[in-house]
DNA sequence: CCGATCCATCAACATTTCTTGCTCAGTAAA
DNA sequence: TTTACTGAGCAAGAAATGTTGATGGATCGG
């Protein structure tokens, strides 16, 4: 049932577009430790705000992170789910390419 | 004695960046089918060749397809140590993010 | 209220990445 | 040879992304 992926291309590539980037991946290390306020990330990442938000936008639009409002904080977190689909694409094309052999060009 | 995301988050970052894009996908997706000479890709994937070659760099660079010189052709293939270098990172972020509460923010 | 804090968003600019057309080296076949 | 083909790489421009500083809405404590 799970779809090539070629067929969610825009979709995929965004999804590897968001953790295509040494901030986002420094904010995703973060994340797995646990939900986080951006305040909490601002301090450990020691980068300006807005960059920052920026960052966790894009993270977001791909899906990869959550966010959750709570007075005036705002919680991000990973998203378990886009992550196992990230998993799935990759092993999907590890599977597909075990053992071949070329078809001969010319 | 697997390295965490961060450390060499470089490297991982254009592992990512190889695959946020399209066309690298479409790439990625012909070459489960096996080894393949440009001349291959360019038919299957209507674009210059040019633009191609540029995209297969990007994979080559990123370390996620080795080639191949054969006469006057070039051979391009998945590199399997790569693939499963990703599903790794990947891996170990969801087992990290497993169950996890927050550290309260305030 | 008033001031402070949290953070998204905007505009302007800087940087990076992608595209396109061209050239050229290497190989092979006539 | 000469001609044809494969495919890398360059230069210039286009497009997309990222950065920075400033603004403002929302929430809260005093």
């Amino acid at each position: 049932m799970a779809s090539s992926p070629v067929r969610d291309a825009v979709k995929t590539a965004r999804l590897f577009h968001a953790l295509a980037d040494e901030t986002r991946l420094d904010i995703v290390e973060l994340l797995t430790k646990g939900e986080q306020c951006v305040c909490d990330l601002t301090d450990h990442l020691d980068t300006g705000q807005s960059r920052l938000s920026f960052h966790l936008r894009t993270l977001k639009e791909a899906g990869l992170v959550k966010d959750r409002r709570e007075g005036r904080w705002n919680y991000y977190s990973l998203d378990r789910d886009a992550l196992e689909e990230i998993a799935q694409i990759i092993q999907d094309i590890k599977r597909r390419t075990a053992g071949q052999r070329a078809p001969a060009c010319e």
